[in-house]
RNA sequence: GGGCCUCUAGCUCAGUCGGUAGAGCAGCGGACUUUUAAUCCGUAGGUCGUGGGUUCGAGCCCCACGGGGCCCA
């Protein structure tokens, strides 16, 4: 990693390899013939514009309309008609015409709304028609003023009378009519952003989403908070936490597994209707429904319990589809539509599981049955961590966690598995716990918390003696936390819901494409 | 963790049986005053992911490693 090896510049990739710059590795000093054609090129050409007495990257251009506002204003035009208003307009070059001695130019913004500019000898004389042509690039930022007209061919451009480079680009843009291969689409998000409009689309998206999110929970009277990231103690989840070092005071600490202890300590001090949207991060494997660092939902309702947020999840998530979309009845990438209307099923996980197995399933049933079972089934379960809500649920995602394609929610869980949640108030033995199963995957999940400090402790004490087997996902015991629970936190309804996936149950995307800048590995070569 | 596929020009991809590396777009030079993946003429561009091996000869066959994807656990 330190070897002092000249950094040959690469038109196609990002630089990969992470070099400490110390005086032995500092780069060489670039030559241009250490680069490819397209590059050098487009320096020469920003040089060029400088040596001249231009500017390659003005402060700012003399813009006075945006280029959807020129397109409605003067959509209205014959063919062929032009007007006396000028505008000024500026966008990325994505297209190039040299018809010799007039010249088009399709500029686009960051909506990808696009406008033709057109340069003729006449209008600009031939210096400047001359120097458009060696100087404008696909990719650079092009500022141009001008009557607005609509062109022979029916479209609306702007007939200009002098034009800027408003920015120049040093690299060339890729074939706008292909995809980026799907690698380079995630390592070059900002190149997939230019090129691709469903990339723009769920960028746009996304925000609709988180605010629309925030937006239900605030009309419905929640509070938004931010808890620590960094935390002395990773507890309000099962995983594997990330591990980093505070110098100051040389612990370390853990990046947060879930929100959930701090949003119930909130609750203890009065929050009582308390959300937060912020990422977590968890320590484990990356594939097409997993992200190390996701962002996810959390809510607390005082005097709410696992229905009420049964009755909230529901409502926030057909309100995103009606804010993004319009409608309830989504259309997803691959052209199907899903139908996230009406009132969402609800399935108990011991009987759908007694009715998928032929044989019923109870919280009495033993370990021993349930691991002939899981045997029979070659569901494998990690020896560690055997027993019996671990076998139930293994078990249970086997044989249903898939075929759940309508929105549903599974209720009532293995004590085991779910620490932080109440007893169930009549049956013996599970919990008010549901998890909402989305085209097959868990989207969201919720409680009835459990609030009595004294079986707070017991829980913890249970997860421990996981941890001592050997469960590295079991809970730890939280000193803290319990001190605030024992101060009383108000019979709760919690729930989590997955940003990310939502975002995928709404439009049908992989992961990777809901998220703007994903982990990658970086590469070695 | 296991299996399969993949990595070639700036981008997207071909590359036959192992015999001197190809196309489209973009680039460079030229023609063209209504193009919109324009057209025409000319031209440049490659450490074939990396490292080994087999071979007279490797983009192609073998091994290892790296990146990505899909399936399984």
């Amino acid at each position: 990693m330190s070897r002092a090896k000249p950094c040959r510049a690469k038109l196609g990739g990002v630089p990969r390899r992470i070099v400490r710059v110390t005086e032995q590795t500092a780069p060489a000093p670039e030559t241009t013939d250490d680069i490819p054609e397209q590059m050098r090129v487009r320096r020469e050409k920003r040089d060029r514009l400088i040596a001249d007495g231009g500017e390659a990257y003005p402060v700012t251009v003399p813009r006075t309309h945006e280029i959807a506002e020129v397109k409605e204003q003067y959509a209205g035009l014959e063919d062929g008609e032009e007007t006396q208003d000028v505008v000024g307009v500026a966008g990325r070059v994505v297209f190039i015409r040299n018809t010799g001695k007039l010249c088009f130019a399709s500029v686009q913004d960051g909506t990808g709304e696009r406008l033709q500019i057109m340069l003729s000898l006449a209008e600009v004389g031939e210096e400047s028609l001359a120097a458009f042509k060696s100087t404008v690039d696909l990719g650079d930022h092009l500022f141009a003023k001008g009557r607005a007209i609509k062109s022979r061919r029916g479209e609306v451009s702007v007939f200009a009378s002098e034009w800027a480079i408003a920015a120049k680009s040093l690299r060339p843009l890729p074939t706008l009519h292909k995809d980026l291969a799907e690698d380079t689409r995630v390592r070059q998000r900002y190149v997939d952003l230019i090129a691709r409009p469903l990339a723009r689309d769920t960028v746009r998206n996304r925000a609709k989403l988180n605010r629309s999110l925030r937006e239900s929970l605030h009309s419905r009277g929640f509070i938004e908070v931010e808890t620590p990231m960094l935390q002395t103690q990773p507890g309000g989840a099962a995983a594997r936490p990330f591990v980093t070092h505070m110098n100051a005071y040389d612990i370390d600490l853990y990046m947060r597994i879930a929100p959930e202890l701090f949003l119930k300590r909130a609750a203890v001090g009065g929050i009582e209707k308390v959300f937060e949207i912020n990422r977590n991060f968890r320590n484990e494997g990356a594939d097409s429904s997993h992200s190390p660092e996701f962002s996810m939902l959390e809510a607390y309702e005082a005097y709410g319990n696992y229905d009420t947020m049964a009755e909230l999840t529901q409502s926030l998530v057909q309100g995103a589809a009606d804010d993004i979309f319009g409608t309830q009845v989504v259309t997803l990438a691959d052209g199907s539509e899903y139908d996230l209307s009406g009132t969402w099923r609800t399935i108990s996980m011991y009987d759908s599981l007694s009715e998928a197995l032929g044989e019923e399933i109870t919280p009495a049933t033993t370990v021993e049955r349930l691991q002939q079972l899981a045997d029979r089934f070659e569901v494998s379960v990690d020896p560690k961590r055997v027993n019996h809500g671990k076998l139930v649920e293994e078990l249970w995602e086997h044989h249903l966690g898939d075929t759940l394609h309508q929105p549903t929610f599974v209720r009532d869980f293995p004590v085991e598995t779910s620490p932080l949640t109440r007893d169930h108030r009549t049956k013996d033995g599970v919990v008010e716990k549901w998890d909402l199963y989305v085209r097959g995957f868990e989207l969201a999940t919720a409680y009835s918390e459990l609030v009595d400090p004294v079986i707070q402790r017991e829980r913890f004490e249970q997860q421990a003696r996981m941890a001592a087997q050997g469960d590295d996902e079991a809970m730890t015991l939280d000193e803290d936390f319990l001190t605030a629970m024992e101060y009383a936190m108000p019979p709760s309804g919690g729930m989590g819901m997955g940003i990310d996936r939502l975002l995928m149950a709404l439009t049908g995307l992989g992961i990777r494409e809901t998220i703007l800048f994903p982990l990658v590995k970086p590469t070695e070569d």
